[in-house]
RNA sequence: GGCAGCGUAGCUCAGUGGUAGAGCAGGGGAAUCAUAAUCCCUUGGUCGGGGGUUCAAAUCCCUCCGCUGCUACCA
């Protein structure tokens, strides 16, 4: 049988991540493991915190602590908001890790071995204050173009012209305002990604059928306007060691560049899943050889990540060729941007909200469906809390919650909270079967087809089912004159709370145990129904007791939504 | 500047050559099991502007306007 291996864009160490992060990869990624454990595959879901990097030197410089105490601070804060959102890793881990330094110098030294890597004299920006070289962006000054005084090395926010940092009129280092700086050559590696156009173009295009639009444009734009050979190595303290052995230890006391080691994590993280669960060498079976033949990769990321995963990581891939066989991504699923009220969400600036503050405000079930039913997959989708409270009041608390509780609540005042085993199903009931035997079905193919927002208009549609069954069986009527016809309808209705959990599981996981436990205990993986839906909703046992749960999702009212709007920011 | 995407009902969005759609919001009605929750009916759009191709254009082509993103050393 296919096993299935999915892997989440890596959050960046720095700092608590916001919706757009969570909405934009690690969320759907969940949503799909679930749903393919839940269908019995063999399922390994993975993520990780990106720690390298020289924002993370300075974030830490900057909170006064050493890079790996800092990391471990901030690894702690992500692991927490991760697990608050229910997000099944199963293994959550750290490119930090000895694992992907083993991985990173192992990839590096195939593809030196292969003749992918050069070794170059390029020229850097060198602090002699901060005693450091300085990514281009921490090189601010003023803009030639434009007279903007605060332009950084990379581009000018202001008049967005690509500048080199030495164009800048009075440079100083972004880092300690200091003026003296100066250009210095320093010797780097380079992945010859030139050399694999011609794969990279074969690859990209067997899979357009099967990539958003979105990735394969992106991809193909690389392609198309010439892929330049890439920057593998820089001069920092923080990442992994370039090792002595290559290059004669030309590269001594530098460190790989973060792009090149972030994505050799995934391999990592899958090697420190088998370490922490005594599964030996078996994590080899999910990448490399003919043993991963059975596997099935899925990748999920915003569109700023899709370069790095259609362009650089497959030029890693392809260079450890013909020796080792690592899996390249089958489907990769990249999504745009959620906007927080018309503007970005803003870290800095303390706009919009963040993985810690959302799970203090509403428990992860309602953003969990918010994002889902309102991801960001053809174009960026704006998140305000008016429609987020009218969204989340509708569907969750009037459609899926109230339903769950109005059928428990009749059962138990009127059929002694037991499912009701009298009369037989009829026409209408066979209806509603056959018309959620089409949902369910058109439910599955989206979420198979990673089309989340269409997959939760699906779900919505199968609760709206169920209102609409159950005023036409209308048991409340005919309890007092015929108490065999109520009885079908509330079994049904039952049988519908049943299947609801089921279905939602992937999504609402909480939610969706609670319902669940209203009619019987359920296990640790909600099974994904795959019967005909006349099975599946004569399925409880007559007679069996089952209880009201408690008001399943609360509604958000207007006071809330004032207050939080005033907290997180209004117009951009 | 270059490249890409987007622009459809008050709002959020489907729809890629064949009579303009859904959900929400608004209006009317039914029901009273339920978190005043549900169900039925319904108002509402010269599909950003202009031009072209076609028997037929939201859909294809040209052009203009507006918004957004990317542009390789932030990740």
């Amino acid at each position: 049988m296919t096993r299935i291996l999915i892997t989440s864009a890596l959050p960046y160490i720095n700092g608590v991540k916001h919706l757009g992060t969570l909405a934009g990869s690690m969320l759907p990624a969940d949503v799909f493991g679930r749903f393919k454990r839940a269908q019995g595959f063999e399922t390994l879901l993975l993520c990780a915190t990106d720690e390298h990097g020289s924002p993370t030197e300075l974030a830490a410089l900057d909170a006064g602590q050493d890079v790996r105490t800092f990391c471990d601070e901030q690894f702690a804060i992500q692991k927490k908001a991760s697990d608050g959102f229910n997000l099944s890793w199963d293994h959550f881990g750290r490119s930090s890790s000895a694992q992907n330094r083993e991985m990173t110098q192992h990839f590096a030294r195939v593809l030196w071995k292969n003749g992918h890597l050069d070794v170059r004299t390029t020229k850097q920006v060198y602090s002699n204050a901060d005693k450091r070289f300085l990514p281009d962006r921490y090189v601010i000054g003023t803009c030639p173009h434009c007279g903007y005084d605060r332009a950084r090395g990379d581009q000018c926010e202001n008049c967005t012209r690509v500048l080199d940092p030495i164009d800048l009129i009075s440079p100083r280092s972004a880092v300690s305002n200091s003026p003296d700086i100066e250009i210095r050559d320093s010797t780097h590696l380079f992945l010859k990604q030139s050399n694999f156009v011609p794969q990279l173009r074969e690859w990209i295009d067997a899979h357009r059928a099967e990539w958003p639009p979105l990735v394969y444009s992106i991809a193909n734009k690389w392609l198309e306007e010439g892929l330049q050979d890439r920057g593998i190595t820089r001069d920092y303290d923080w990442g992994v060691p370039v090792p002595d052995d290559i290059a004669d230890g030309q590269l001594k006391g530098k460190v790989f560049y973060v792009w090149f080691d972030a994505p050799i994590e995934y391999i990592g993280v899958t090697k420190e899943w088998a370490e922490a669960n005594g599964k030996g060498n078996s994590w080899r079976d999910w990448w490399e050889g003919s043993a991963a033949k059975d596997v099935r990769y899925f990748e999920f990321m915003g569109k700023d990540n899709v370069p790095f995963h259609t362009v650089g990581f497959p030029v890693t891939i392809m260079g450890a060729r013909p020796q080792e066989e690592w899996k390249l991504v089958d489907r990769l699923k990249g999504f745009n941007w959620l906007n927080y009220d018309g503007g970005k969400f803003s870290t800095s600036q303390k706009r919009g909200v963040f993985m810690d503050t959302a799970l203090e405000l509403l428990p992860a079930d309602y953003w969990r469906y918010y994002l889902m039913a309102n991801s960001p997959e053809n174009s960026d989708s704006n998140f305000t809390f008016d429609h987020f409270a009218a969204v989340v009041n509708k569907d969750l608390a009037d459609v899926l919650g109230n339903f769950v509780n109005r059928v428990t609540k009749f059962c138990v005042s009127r059929f002694d909270g037991k499912v009701p085993g009298e009369g037989c199903y009829g026409e209408d009931e066979a209806a509603l079967c056959a018309e959620l035997d089409a949902r369910v079905k058109a439910y599955t193919d989206f979420l198979e087809a990673l089309e989340f927002r269409k997959a939760m208009g699906e779900l919505r549609a199968i609760w709206v089912a169920g209102n609409e069954y159950l005023t036409r069986a209308a048991p409340w009527t005919h309890f007092k004159t015929d108490r065999e016809k109520a009885a079908v309808g509330v079994r049904m209705g039952l049988n519908l709370v049943h299947v609801f959990g089921h279905l939602a599981w992937p999504v609402i996981p909480t939610a969706a145990r609670a319902i669940h436990e209203a009619i019987q205990p359920a296990p640790a993986i909600i099974p994904w129904p795959d019967r005909p839906m006349a099975e599946e909703l004569d399925e409880l046992e007559h007679g069996l007791v089952i209880k009201a749960p408690d008001v399943l999702f609360a509604k958000i009212t207007d006071e809330q939504v004032a207050a939080w709007k005033e907290r997180f920011g209004g117009a951009p």
